[in-house]
DNA sequence: CCTTGTCGGATCGTTCAACAACTCTCTATC
DNA sequence: GATAGAGAGTTGTTGAACGATCCGACAAGG
């Protein structure tokens, strides 16, 4: 997993000799290095989130995490900027922060921007090197065991996993970045929700039929069939929400 | 003060009656009230940036900017965030905030985002209410005027905007923020660049063909043309890259 | 009974000052 | 000439403080 961020290594002056060595020494130290207290304190809250701990319209009090994490509350509210601009949490100004409250609109813009994504970069895969589809395989076991143990959490999990590497396929930072965005905030909607298993169940053989189609280079149908399985999963999603607002409204 | 004009009915449930009409007044209060400090300053920065005052590479000083804009620290390096997450300016650990030097990986990750996004909405466009195009003719008509007048800035910030509206047709909020980043960044690029004129003035002609193609509800056409378009754009913005690094290596 | 104005507690927005941690540069040393 | 280390300068983080704003409750008025 290189991480081309732009700009880092300053080819000018000194004795750059050994370079190529210590390039990734410098590299690996980086990447282990790159954690600040704030951005620890994120990956903490954005794991809470993600896994649906704390519930939509849950407002997360500066006081109270500022005694449970120790970090002082400058640092927690940069964390806080962190998740906003991830979309996990919305910041309502001299209110706080709290976690999203998706309605059908927000379900509906973003499976628009996912099947833009989705579908074109699918569309655009050709000569690809079928090793690369080896990371999509694992996912769509991975699904399909949870599925035998009837553990549909981790069915949704792994669907999560097989999108994200399959927009992968197209070698864009930016558009993975965008990509897991999206499925980040998609999965705050299935938990608002439940019933996961209505929601995964469908989706962990035709994750398999379009790894199928990849395989076979048929680009073209794979894009087509991913077209209907996401309007599919969108309508579905959508009454499920539908549903559940009818209980409780 | 409220005198319900007429117009705004629901004729559902509860005592929601006027309820559009609130609607519209809250997001215009809410989108008044988005005036943190923190925003204004970001905004601020955003502009200097944008508007490429600032050489890529530079390095923003906090205590400079501190005793300039008259903000705490903390709230200064809020602005940071905001704006390092709109791809504005990169972050650097214990080492401050630069605006990004792109190198040519980031300008073919940025237009195979920017195809993905742009082609794909075009492509999806099917009955569309000709009146949603009158922002991209003014667009159109701004850059036309800016060639003439030979200010080849003006004529690329038309042109921004152009491929923003064009965007905006989609409808989706998220589609939306995706391409603004996106062009921020790549207007970062064409500052980097120079030589606004080679860069933009092929494509005062090829916006109008495009909306010709559009008005005429010849969508896929206009997909077609929209992605030559955006290849050749590329190529062009990388010989010039390429062009300048020769010069300033 | 419902609306409107007022008050106090709680929380957020922002500032400030201080110290720790880190990077960069320059110098002394081998 | 390369290396190690000291020092200066900058960022990272903390904790406390004060004003501004939101929220719920309660009283005054129609």
């Amino acid at each position: 997993m290189a991480s081309p961020s732009a700009a880092d290594d300053d080819p000018g002056r000194g004795p750059d000799t050994h370079a190529g060595w210590l390039r990734a020494v410098a590299e690996e130290v980086r990447s282990f290095d790159r954690s600040s207290t704030a951005e620890r304190v994120a990956e903490l809250l954005r794991h809470r989130v993600i896994e649906g701990d704390l519930p939509p319209g849950h407002r997360l009090s500066e006081e109270q995490l500022v005694d449970v994490l120790h970090v002082s509350r400058n640092t927690l509210r940069e964390a806080f900027r962190l998740l906003t601009h991830e979309g996990l949490l919305v910041h309502r100004l001299h209110r706080g922060v709290f976690v999203p409250e998706l309605d059908e609109d927000d379900l509906v813009d973003l499976y628009r921007l996912r099947r833009t994504i989705e579908c074109d970069v699918v569309r655009r895969l050709h000569g690809l090197d079928p090793v690369r589809l080896r990371p999509l395989h694992d996912d769509v076991a991975a699904g399909e065991d949870a599925a035998r143990r009837g553990d549909w959490v981790a069915a949704g999990t792994a669907n999560m996993r097989f999108h994200q590497h399959l927009v992968a396929l197209a070698g864009s930072r930016r558009i993975d970045e965008t990509a897991a965005r999206l499925l980040a905030e998609l999965r705050l909607a299935f938990h608002s929700v439940g019933a996961p298993q209505r929601l995964h169940e469908p989706y962990v053989g035709r994750n398999r039929a379009l790894l199928d189609l990849l395989v076979a280079g048929e680009t073209d149908r794979a894009a087509k069939e991913l077209e209907d399985y996401l309007h599919d999963s969108e309508a579905e999603l959508l009454a499920a929400f539908r549903d559940r607002s009818r209980r409780t409204p």
